[in-house]
DNA sequence: TCTGGGGTCCTATTGCGT
DNA sequence: TCTGACGCAATAGGACCC
């Protein structure tokens, strides 16, 4: 949900040049907010405030009338009633949502079968093979407009562009309820007039260790060696960063995702000492757990706790078990076995548990057959064949079969000791 | 004014087996 | 026989997203 207050919003003309765009993004405005004045229309443009649980809840979503006194979402409840002291608070009903979030999503759906839904409020449509039934890009990021707009009475934010993460960005500075189009020969200009800030990936702290440095603008990251941004921001977001702000984006529409991990957690109204409380309340979440990873047919190999004290000091603890497991007593006897181990210093915040499908890759280290881990693990075993059997007995030539063959090499294999 | 709940991904550290 | 380097898996924590 688009955290901005529509200032400095950019729209495109309805003659938008369009070249080589597929990607729309698709972004809801003030999603929950929004769904709520549907309900009550008597909200309609007013500051409205969803936000949860008193005395320790945070906004979730909040109307442009709100925005503009300076509510944001994240923020506290309490914090954002001192800037808009007018403004109504109502608790977040997420089966409404829910509801509207299908039914935009089945719009979708109805336009082009490459549907990525990224939350309840937004998704990535590819509509390269769309064209012929609907017109171009820019035309059918119009109608999906129009289409939520009459079928649901919700607004929302299109970006257009050649890639997941432009067309991102781009809805993102066209809310609310706007359009933007990003053409391919327009995109290097328009990412590199934007802050860092604004790549996806890139929050606070990245933004801060790019100031340090001096990079403020995407345009300074196209004039800065590979070898800064890593030191910066480490390797990974160094290389992403890199290739976000040149607009290379490979990542293609995902219509399917597998869940990784599934866990509950609680801030309680008033921090708690009392371990029986807590050990029970353990035991609910690890329940609450067990019987969603049963409703999606699977079992958890790495049990996880999180215990946040009263000063926000947070800590986790976690462990694989032997067996794999869906049965909420036993992930609640892990759970508080995990949690004995912790020392009690402070009055607790939040307590929570989840339960991850897989560790590691997940693959017991099957890489890729042309990645670079592959080919030194396939040497590594060689070395090691030669070490124990002498240096001419083991070829790599006739050693290279298909891949089945591969990977029944020790995939541990002990180095060579020359 | 204190900071929700659902996730994903990345990194550093540590211990283990070879 | 001992040792160090290496790869890997598990763990902990943090940043980020909505």
């Amino acid at each position: 949900m688009g955290r901005g207050d529509g200032t400095g919003r950019i729209v495109s003309a309805d003659d938008a040049d369009d070249t080589g765009t597929r990607i729309l993004h698709v972004d809801m405005d003030a999603f929950y907010a929004a769904v709520e004045v549907l309900y009550d229309p008597s909200l309609a443009r007013k500051p409205l405030i969803v936000g949860g649980m008193e005395g320790r809840g945070v906004v979730s979503s909040a109307s442009y009338e709100a925005r503009r006194f300076g509510v944001r979402s994240a923020m506290s409840v309490g914090r954002a009633l001192q800037l808009c002291p007018q403004a109504i608070v109502v608790v977040p009903r997420f089966e409404r949502y829910s509801e509207l979030s299908k039914k935009v999503m089945a719009i979708f759906r109805d336009i082009t079968p490459l549907v990525e839904p990224l939350s309840i409020d937004e998704a990535f449509l590819d509509v390269s093979g769309a064209r012929r039934l609907w017109g171009s890009p820019g035309e059918i990021a119009r109608m999906v407009r129009r289409r939520v707009l009459e079928d649901t009475g919700l607004t929302c934010s299109v970006g257009v562009a050649a890639t997941k993460h432009v067309a991102k960005i781009a809805s993102t500075v066209s809310k609310p309820d706007g359009l933007l189009i990003v053409s391919e020969p327009e995109t290097q200009a328009f990412l590199a007039a934007r802050p860092v800030g604004a790549l996806w990936g890139v929050g606070p702290k990245a933004v801060e260790a790019l100031e340090a440095r001096g990079i403020r603008m995407v345009s300074d990251i196209l004039n800065t060696p590979r070898g800064v941004l890593d030191r910066a921001l480490g390797p990974a977001m160094g290389a992403r960063i890199w290739q976000l702000a040149r607009g290379i984006d490979p990542r293609t529409v995902q219509t399917e995702h597998t869940e990784k991990s599934v866990g509950h957690e609680e801030t309680f109204l008033e921090d708690v000492s009392d371990t029986a409380m807590l050990r029970s309340e353990f035991r609910r979440l690890a329940d609450r757990v067990a019987s969603r990873l049963r409703a999606g047919g699977w079992e958890a190999r790495t049990i996880a706790i999180k215990v946040r004290f009263a000063d926000f000091t947070t800590l986790s603890r976690s462990v694989s078990v032997p067996e794999p497991t869906n049965v909420g007593q036993r992930i609640g006897d892990v759970a508080l076995e995990l949690f004995e181990k912790i020392d009690l210093v402070q009055p607790i915040r939040l307590i929570g548990v989840r339960g991850e499908r897989l560790t590691g890759d997940g693959m017991g280290g099957l890489a890729l057959w042309d990645d670079d881990a592959e080919w030194r693990r396939v040497d590594a075993a060689l070395d090691d064949a030669r070490s124990r059997f002498g240096r001419g007995a083991v070829t790599r030539a006739s050693t290279l079969g298909p891949r089945r063959d591969v990977n029944a090499l020790p995939t541990n294999p002990r180095p060579a000791r020359d």
